[in-house]
DNA sequence: TGCGGCTATTG
DNA sequence: CACAATAGCCGCAG
């Protein structure tokens, strides 16, 4: 067969394949591909540089919205050096609309045509790829079929161990555009999830994000990584021995303040406490604020504080992690989730979302590039203004310093405020907070309602939706056989959960649909994102094009709100500063 | 060997 | 020490 882009990009236009339109595509590595879209498919038999070209013609020329089953297959396509535009990822739909973390391609089929979601088979993972075989599958029906006589779709067709061939490919990505547009259909037009189009589209798009976060990584000076971590856990041992030797005297410092012949394991949270309690210090746990105002009462605590730190740089970020994550070529590299299993939000491993502020100082952009570095500001409380629809609040969110205004509303600290409307969102009832809540419900009841209203539901169980749609689920927080005062106290931390939840979730949207609007408008540029942390996105760009990058992160914030919050009401503000470093403050 | 508890870091 | 996350080590059950 011919493998004439030009042919194939002519031909799918001519079937109405354009910007944004669905079009599902299958690829399998060393095989070949199908693509299907609305009245065009076909597939072909294709060695890899042939298929990635191919791929690549139809994104530049057509755009449309690659349809794929979940980010391991947008994965692939990357590594193929496919870098899509647009996306439909049918898991991350699948989990927005539907709730829970499992979404796997029979999961997603069963719920698509109304199957008893108990008798989907069971692939022995609930991750990103299939690639277990069942006796079901292989037992009965036919082979080139996806969908097996009892109506499942087949848990061996599409992973790894899977005899992909060109007429298997063109089905498979027949039933990934029969499942988008169906879901496409069924969401754009619900009454009471008018969002969840928009935000399936931004959710879907983060996968590819998130695969490309993965693949290039965070640029990191080793040089200036090793010395950072030698400044706070010593020198890097050379052997088993000598890293035996450099835990053993760190001990010494501490023990030596310890009662003659006393040998307490530093790292046993249940001997520190007895430790403690020898040389007269009674503490019901050994946190370090905790101990902290305790560092007059016996000579031990100062320098047991400090062990902590170096013994928690010397194991999660000390050489190891950086031997582990940091590569030859100055890139820190982890696995990014778009969603996690609670609100929404997006994660990260390798210590991307929880590196100690004394190791920012090794996050340097490269020779000629710049870091664009943007946070939005006060971000929760201008969303529950969004999202609860309290006027009131929206005001509030109009000046730089919402917590000011709200300050001066209630007549109390400008502190005060903020721990009030923070605790409101938590669900915190005690401290000083606790005692403005009254004030804040006189003077801001939508927006303390609307948060009443989801601890309520979260309490009896009730599943939530987030503003942009994505279904929380309760029931996997049920509890069964506790204690009464166990059971209250749950009780009560799911409705703070739930209270939380859907703030943290739509704000995580927000986030989302910025980032990936970013992630298009910086592209031809030549800019990356490189880094997102949950209200906070770090841009890696070419230098001369570094201020024209900060004003389109403002200006792609601005597009934002404009489509999550179409009425305006509320402000949302970022602060974006172009920086050498990750630990640079604004310049 | 797997898992809950404790601890520390981040937003 | 609220809400969320990742991650390491210890102690204990199986």
């Amino acid at each position: 067969m011919d493998l004439v882009p030009d042919t194939i990009v002519e031909s799918l236009g001519t079937a109405g394949v354009g910007r944004g339109s669905l079009l599902a595509v299958a690829a399998s590595p060393g095989v070949g591909f199908a693509v299907a879209g609305d009245g065009a498919a076909f597939a072909r038999v294709a060695d890899d540089d042939a298929m990635a070209f191919c791929l690549t013609a139809i994104e530049r020329d057509l755009a449309p919205r690659w349809v794929v089953w979940n980010g391991a297959e947008s994965r692939a396509l990357l590594d193929l050096g496919v870098r899509l535009g647009a996306c439909w990822n049918l898991a991350a739909v699948h989990r927005l609309t539907v709730g829970g973390w499992k979404a796997d391609p029979p999961r997603i089929w069963a719920h698509h045509r109304g199957l008893d979601p108990s008798t989907v088979p069971d692939t022995g993972r609930d991750d990103h790829t299939v690639d277990l075989f069942t006796a079901a599958d292989r037992a009965t029906g036919d082979l080139d079929d996806p969908v097996r006589p009892d109506g499942h779709l087949r848990s061996d067709w599409g992973g790894r161990l899977w005899d992909a061939t060109p007429t298997r490919l063109a089905a498979w990505a027949a039933v990934a555009l029969e499942i988008a547009q169906a879901q496409t259909i069924e969401r754009a037009g619900v009454a009471d999830r008018p969002k969840a189009a928009l935000i399936a589209r931004s959710e879907s798009t983060v996968e590819l994000l998130c695969n490309e976060m993965a693949a290039n990584g965070l640029p990191m000076d080793s040089v200036v990584a090793e010395s950072i971590v030698g400044s706070l856990a010593g020198p890097r041992p050379a052997g088993e021995a000598e890293a035996d030797e450099i835990r053993r005297s760190r001990d010494a410092v501490v023990l030596a303040h310890a009662p003659v012949g006393a040998d307490f394991d530093l790292r046993s949270p249940g001997q520190v406490k007895s430790l403690l309690r020898r040389v007269g210090i009674e503490v019901p746990d050994t946190r370090a604020w905790r101990l902290e105002p305790l560092v007059g009462r016996h000579p031990i605590v100062k320098p047991l504080l400090e062990w902590r730190k170096a013994e928690r740089m010397s194991t999660t970020f000390g050489y190891a992690w950086l031997d582990e994550h940091l590569g030859d070529d100055g890139r820190l590299r982890g696995s990014w989730t778009s969603c996690d299993g609670a609100a929404g939000r997006m994660t990260a491993s390798a210590g991307m979302h929880n590196m100690p502020a004394e190791m920012r100082p090794a996050v340097i952009a490269d020779d000629g590039y710049v870091f664009v570095r943007a946070d939005l500001g006060q971000v929760e409380p201008r969303v529950l203004a969004a999202v609860s629809g309290d006027p009131k609040l929206a005001k509030a969110s109009t000046v730089d310093d919402l917590y000011a205004e709200v300050a001066e509303t209630l007549g109390v600290e400008r502190e005060i405020a903020k721990v009030a409307v923070l605790g409101a969102m938590y669900g915190q009832t005690t401290g000083r907070g606790a005692q403005a809540l009254a004030e804040l419900r006189k003077a801001y009841p939508v927006s303390m309602d609307f948060l009443d209203e989801a601890d309520r539901r979260a309490r009896g169980g009730h599943d939530l939706m987030t503003y942009g749609g994505r279904r929380l689920r309760m029931d996997n927080r049920t509890d069964f056989d506790l204690p009464e005062q166990a059971a209250r106290s749950r009780t009560a931390a799911r409705g703070r959960y739930g209270r939380n939840a859907v703030i943290q979730g739509a704000a995580a949207e927000l986030f989302k649909m910025w980032a990936v609007t970013v992630r298009s408008r910086a592209e031809d540029l030549g800019a990356d994102v490189v880094l997102c942390l949950h209200d906070e996105l770090l841009v890696h760009a070419p230098m001369p094009v570094g201020q024209e990058v900060a004003t389109l992160v403002d200006a792609a914030l601005d597009e934002t709100v404009r489509r999550w919050a179409p009425d305006g009401s509320v402000r949302f503000l970022a602060d974006t500063a172009l920086i050498g470093r990750w630990s640079d403050a604004k310049d």
